[in-house]
Parts: structure tokens; C-alpha cells; sequence
RNA sequence: CGGGGCAUAGCGCAGUUUGGCAGCGCGCCUGCUUUGGGAGCAGGAAGUCGGGAGUUCGAAUCUCCCUGCCCCGACCA
């Protein structure tokens, strides 16, 4: 392709409207440009990189069985009510009527619309398993949209659904499926992880999520770098310490006064704050109060917390009038130590002896406590967020941190959808079986920005050879005046789509640095400059896009190392 | 949804404090020169100063209302 025939608008300043690495490249790089907030139209270029994401993809769902079909975008009000998500979705999902006042959703996701589709098309339990896919427009009025086509509203996402008469069918497809995302993001070439995650609301159970591992990041996933162990901070589970085997000390009670963290009481009593243990204090299910003991340095895990029997969901703090009331005094006072009410402990609090901790009565602490002696009634649970260093819980290593993007999520639904929307099909014994079912989410246009936010540097893009727009970027230097250039600039574009190789020719009357920055930005992964001086000798220059230096050779060799270079 | 900030030419910004001809850089158009890392000179086009109402002889500037966008927190591919 010309430059002079493509529409590609770079910017050589930085919109206002962008303050990451991958929004910015991909506006100024002529990739996007934004409709309003959270909508972005492709240009020619994005949608070139789109395609050969979505054909990846295509291709490793399809090798391992997955097979594509294309549902609405616009859908009956009637089928999520079905399902009771028309409520449940709220301010998230865009709402509208049709002339006769029908209520229709713009499709956040599919499940509702793929499960009426397989109660009318699944006669039969010799048809499973199923699994469809689609790439597909969605819509999800996001609170904040952020960060271009990392939090877009309107996305594109390729999910894909899978019916099954039983588990062991669902967790076949579940792995395959697992192989299938780490295979797209090994091809697009990102270093990422595939994280135990939690359900949400989506899915009734564990599930895994595909985090592509960048700084700015919105999500921290714990990982061990000596095993394959990942997790969403959300998930890591941390494991218990080894018990304390000091010998109980006395029990004492020491006065605190303006005490009222732990950072406090560690200074005035000279401890360390792993030696005390804050009491923290949610509203209960079957209590008004429910008390979450943690180690002083450790924090609360919302999630973990909210599986706790006792603690009503979504987890609350108790207000700090409720804890005067029930307690006489501050919640900077609070100790497990005789305390009325459902008490969880943290496995690495539980492992502690003679420890500190605040003595229920405005202004003083205890110290010297012992769980068994002095506070036996509490229960020891996994209710933190585990931190670096911490042993990682398949017992291979520590635990490192790391923020990541989220790309990919896949889950098993289970009956979530095929119950209450009444999926089912006899099985070969004659009786009716409520079908499996599974979800797998990839965020197309999300994976875009998230290559870019891994492969970029000051000067641009570097895209990996898999998704580049281009292979080549041909900069041809006085192409409009001189003869010579003209004439070895189009020979060369030629020979490269001989051979396949998909090469943009830079034919504009534009200056030398004007045609490097911009090839720089755009980031096709080879560069091939043809000026008069070396064309003299008959060579042109070859530079990798990631590679400082570039060397001479003559054009048919530079277009036939280029194509090898695509076909390995 | 809560908190903060911004809105002036296609893009980036100054001008607003203290009301008085709407500016600068980049980009765009024309011409000449230049030509391997975002050129130089000369000329030119381009603005409802986000919208509405108000104060004033006079509003980009002051007041009120509205809208849009960005950033920080709880959700998600």
C-alpha cells in the first residue's frame, strides 16, 4: 500500500484527552480517534491490527472445536428478565424502546441471547457438547471509562459459550479453552499470566483470567516465579505461618492513651506491628456485628471476607456508633479477647503467641495474649490479602506482585443460565438433564491497547510480527524527485507483495525525519529506507523496528529476509 | 456515583487574577529555497472563545444554570 492512498492521520503532539502509553501511541499513530467518552472509531490502520487479532484468535478456537456464529446486539427486554438480569445488570447496561415501546438492552454480553438460541436448536444430548463463539460489538455503560480501548464502553469482545451434559464434558472444553487463550496471547507474543481469579457475578465459581502483565495495569495479580502459581490479589490464598511455640507469657493490661492505630500502639509499647493483631469490625448475617481479626501489618480481603458465613455481603464496616454502642469504646480499643460476637481470625494472626492486642475498654491494650487461653472461641480463616514474599500456597517458592490487564476470563456457569431459562435435553437413559454450561471472554479491542502498552517505546509502537498493520515499512527518501528512488521504491513494494509481505510505501513529498518519526510511531516491525546515495551502489537500508542499528544489502535480499522472517 | 480539574482554530496552549481589536506554536493551503531523523523564508485560509441566561457602555474574562471531557476512588473483557 501508498501512503499517499491511506488514510492515516498522525499527530505529532500528544492529545489532551490521553495520558497512557497505549491511548496515546494509538491516537497519535492514526490507529483511533474518539467519538465521545468510551467510544472510539478504527481507522484503517487499528482495523488492520484488529483483523489479524480477531483471525488468531479465529484460528485457535476453531483448531480446537469452537465454531462461530454472530448474535444481535440488540435484544428483548423480555429474554433478561427471563434470566432476572434485566434488574439485576442495572445502570450498566444502555436501555432503549423500539416505535412500539418494546424495551430492548444493548448487549453487554450474550449468555441470555446463546442459551435461548441452544433451548430452540439442543434437541438432543447427542448434539453435546456445543461451544459457539462470536466477535461482536458490546456495550457497557462503564462508571469510568478510561484509558482508550482499555475501558472503552463500546468494545469489541469475542466471547464464546459451552454446553455440556455433564462436568466432565464442561472441564474438557474448560482446558481446551484455557489452551486456546494462552496459544493467542503466546502468537500475539505478551509476556502474561493465567491467573486463578473469582467468579464475579457472572459465573457461579472459580475461573481463571488471562492478565497481560503491565504497570499501569488496573488489576495486581500475586505470582510465584518459581512455579506457574498465579492469582488474583483478590483469590491468593495465604497460607499459614508455622504456630508461634514461645511459652505463654502473663496476661497484662496496659493503659494506650491516644493509641489508635496500630502503628501507634506498636511505637508506644516498642513492638513490632506483626506482634499485635487489629480487630476490624463488619456487619454480620445472622449478628449485628462480626469481628475479623489480622495480623497489625496485614489487610483485609474483601472477597475473602464476603465467603464468610457469618459476615453479610457485600462486606461492611459496622459504623463507628454501632461499635461505641455494643463495645464502650473506640474501634481503635478492640480485642478479640472476650468479645460478644462470631470472631474470625487470620490464619498468620492465629499462628501468633503473646500477642498485643486492644482490651475493649477506651484506652488499653493487652499484651502477653494467647489464643487458646485467653481467646478460644475464634476461627481461624483465610481472610487477608497475602503480600510479597509470602510463600506461595503450591509450596514452590514466594509470591511476587504485579499489575496486569485483563484480556481474557473464562468460567464455568454451570446451570446459572440453563435453569431458570429451561436448557435442557434427555439423556440417553430418557431423563431430563439441565445442561453444563461455560463462558470465555476475550477483550478484543482491550488486547490491542494492551500489546501496545507492552510493546511500545519513546518513539512509537513496536508491534509483535503476528498483529503488525505492516510487515514492512518501505521509507522511500526524494521519492517524488528522484528518478532512481521512485523507480527502486515501487520495484521494492512489488517484490514485497510477491511475496506476501504486506508493505506500506511511504511515497509522500515529505522530509526524511517527517518519514522516520512516523514510521517509528506506527511500528511495522522491519523498516527498509531507499535513498539515492546508497541506491548508487545499489543498496538500501534494513532496520528491525526494535533494533538500534540497521545494516546495506541489496533490495531482493532485504525483501527475501523479510519474508523468511514472516514465515518462521 | 462521590471528590478534583479542564473546555479559546484540526492538535497543543497563552490570554481570565485586574472586563477594552481573539493570540502563539504545530498542522493545513500557495510560492521559492532546502532534502537521511518531525526544515527555512514569504504569503494565506481557518474561531458561535462548550451552550444558555444575567451584570455592564463594553464579557473569552464577572455571576448563575446546563453540557461535555479528563484525572483520583468502589466494578469489568
Amino acid at each position: 500500500m501508498r501512503a499517499t492512498e491511506t488514510l492515516i492521520p498522525t499527530l505529532k503532539e500528544t492529545p489532551a484527552e490521553a495520558d497512557i502509553a497505549s491511548h496515546v501511541l494509538l491516537l497519535r499513530g492514526g490507529f483511533i480517534r474518539r467519538l465521545a467518552s468510551g467510544l472510539y472509531t478504527w481507522l484503517p490502520l487499528g482495523v488492520r491490527v484488529l483483523r489479524k487479532v480477531e483471525a488468531i484468535i479465529r484460528e485457535e478456537l476453531n483448531r480446537r472445536g469452537a465454531q462461530e456464529v454472530m448474535m444481535p446486539v440488540v435484544q428483548p427486554a423480555q429474554l433478561w428478565r427471563e434470566s432476572g438480569r434485566w434488574e439485576a445488570m442495572g445502570a450498566e447496561m444502555l436501555r432503549m424502546k423500539d416505535r412500539h415501546e418494546r424495551d430492548y438492552a444493548m448487549s453487554p454480553t450474550h449468555e441470555e441471547v446463546v442459551t435461548d438460541l441452544a433451548r430452540r436448536v439442543l434437541d438432543s444430548y447427542q448434539r453435546l457438547p456445543v461451544n459457539l463463539y462470536q466477535i461482536q460489538t458490546k456495550f457497557r455503560d462503564e462508571v469510568r471509562p478510561r484509558f482508550g480501548p482499555l475501558r472503552a464502553r463500546e468494545f469489541t469482545m469475542k466471547d464464546g459459550y459451552s454446553f455440556h451434559l455433564d462436568d466432565d464434558s464442561f472441564e474438557r472444553t474448560y482446558q481446551d479453552m484455557r489452551d486456546a487463550y494462552s496459544a493467542v496471547l503466546r502468537r500475539v507474543g505478551l509476556d502474561f499470566r493465567a491467573v486463578l481469579a473469582d467468579g464475579g457475578n457472572i459465573g457461579d465459581s472459580e475461573s481463571h483470567e488471562f492478565q497481560v502483565l503491565a504497570g499501569s495495569g488496573e488489576d495486581v495479580i500475586a505470582y510465584c516465579p518459581e512455579s506457574d502459581y498465579a492469582a488474583n490479589l483478590e483469590m491468593a490464598e495465604a497460607v499459614a505461618p508455622a504456630p508461634s511455640d514461645a511459652a505463654p507469657l502473663e496476661l497484662a493490661k496496659v493503659a494506650t492513651p491516644d493509641c489508635r492505630t496500630i502503628a501507634d500502639v506498636a511505637k508506644f509499647l516498642a513492638v513490632e506491628p506483626e506482634h499485635c493483631v487489629k480487630t476490624l469490625i463488619v456487619r454480620g448475617a445472622e449478628t449485628p456485628l462480626v469481628a475479623i481479626v489480622l495480623r497489625g501489618d496485614h489487610e483485609l480481603n474483601l472477597t475473602k471476607a464476603g465467603r464468610l458465613d457469618a459476615v453479610a455481603t457485600p462486606v461492611a464496616f459496622a459504623a463507628e456508633t454501632d461499635i461505641r454502642t455494643a463495645l464502650q469504646c473506640s474501634p481503635g480499643s478492640i480485642g478479640p479477647v472476650g468479645l460478644a460476637m462470631p470472631v474470625y481470625a487470620d490464619r498468620a494472626a492465629t499462628a501468633l503467641a503473646n500477642f498485643v492486642c486492644g482490651a475493649n475498654d477506651e484506652g488499653y491494650h493487652l499484651t502477653g495474649v494467647n489464643w487458646r487461653r485467653d481467646a478460644g472461641g475464634a476461627q481461624t480463616v483465610d481472610v487477608r490479602n497475602v503480600v510479597p514474599g509470602d510463600p506461595s500456597p503450591d509450596g514452590k517458592g514466594t509470591l511476587q506482585f504485579a499489575r496486569g490487564i485483563e484480556v481474557g476470563h473464562i468460567f464455568k456457569l454451570g446451570v446459572k443460565y440453563s435453569e431458570p431459562m429451561g436448557l435442557s435435553v434427555q439423556n440417553g437413559a430418557g431423563e431430563d438433564v439441565t445442561l453444563t454450561m461455560g463462558c470465555y471472554g476475550m477483550g478484543v479491542t482491550r488486547l490491542v491497547g494492551a500489546i501496545v502498552e507492552q510493546c511500545h517505546d519513546d518513539a512509537g509502537i513496536i508491534w509483535p510480527a503476528a498483529v503488525a498493520p505492516f510487515d514492512v515499512h518501505i521509507v522511500a527518501l526524494g521519492y517524488d524527485r528522484d528518478a532512481a528512488v521512485h523507480e527502486a521504491a515501487d520495484a521494492f513494494l512489488n517484490a514485497c507483495e510477491e511475496r506476501g509481505i504486506e508493505a506500506l510505501l511511504d511515497d509522500r513529498d515529505e522530509r526524511a525525519g517527517v518519514k522516520f518519526a512516523e514510521a517509528d510511531l506506527i511500528g511495522a516491525p522491519h523498516r527498509v529506507t531507499i535513498g539515492a546515495r546508497n541506491l548508487k551502489r545499489g543498496l538500501v537500508e534494513y532496520k528491525p523496528r526494535h533494533e538500534g542499528q540497521g545494516d546495506l544489502a541489496p533490495p531482493e535480499r532485504i525483501a527475501e529476509r523479510i519474508a523468511q522472517a514472516k514465515n518462521t
